[in-house]
DNA sequence: GTTCCTGCAAAGCCTTTGCAAGCGG
DNA sequence: CCGCTTGCAAAGGCTTTGCAGGAAC
């Protein structure tokens, strides 16, 4: 059972508990997004799924992407000047850099980001309930400071 | 002479300079915008608007913030859920905490973070183009740490 | 006078929604 | 079986665009 079954599984069995009710679309997408180490919107998600499920529809999709977010399965992200593109809702919090001129998505998490963040907002009096960070970003023209 | 009309009279030099044609239109756009201390969204502007220049229509507010963005005169915000929202591009970047029970949106700014963004960015090959921070938080029950 | 800009209306794009048939538990 | 889901088609909300008349320089 290779991870993205068992993390499918994992989101099948928090919608099951839900009580929302586990269709083939439903567990077709489930299944694509756990295996997804991309950042795929609507219509590319429609797209891999209809190999599952011929003929599902793309309002199916975007019904069922609101129903996973809601239950904390799936991310929603919104780049600028782009499409809404999802990602499963994996353990551990991170942010994203985007490279402006191929358009690819990387990801990266800071603690001592998320540390001044927390500290700003209590400053402010302020608690923060999520954040959004995007860093547009050109690749450098030497070699990385590794 | 005010600052409003200062920074009008600073952008409207700007796009003369650039070779834009300054029409009634825009002149009224460009000093409601240089008064503007929220962060209104294209049919408030042009609500605003419409008082200096009866009949102004909505293409025209559409076309004339591309223009002022593309000139780097203002700012075009997209807070989750909501459609663009502008502001003038003041000196000083800063991102934004946006209240999620009244929406009120709080600027801020946080060399630190600006610094470890850069670090990491950095550390990854990557130099920012530019980037996009927002938080979304709620009032403290307590009072602020201040 | 040119050329760029505007208003109008229509279209575009992504996403949501009403409805009747269909499937899940 | 009952009721949630689906597919279809249509609508919705925001934003952009084609076009012909009008304004800026």
């Amino acid at each position: 059972m290779s991870d993205s079954d068992a993390l499918a599984e994992k989101f099948t069995q928090a919608l099951r508990d839900s009580g929302i009710r586990i269709t083939r679309q439903r567990a077709a997408l489930v299944d694509i997004i756990a295996q997804s180490e991309d950042h795929p919107d609507a219509v590319e998600l429609h797209r891999r799924a209809a190999d599952a499920v011929p003929g599902i529809s793309l309002s199916t999709v975007y019904r069922t992407l609101s129903a996973l977010e809601e239950h904390g399965v799936i991310q929603r992200l919104q780049f600028e000047g782009d499409t809404a593109r999802f990602e499963h809702a994996d353990l551990d919090h991170h942010d994203h850099m985007i490279d402006v001129d191929s358009g690819e998505v990387v990801e990266f998490q800071s603690e001592e980001i998320e540390a001044l963040q927390d500290a700003l907002a209590a400053s402010m009096g302020y608690e923060i309930v999520h954040h959004r960070m995007e860093l547009y970003v050109r690749k450098t023209r030497g070699k990385p400071k590794s």
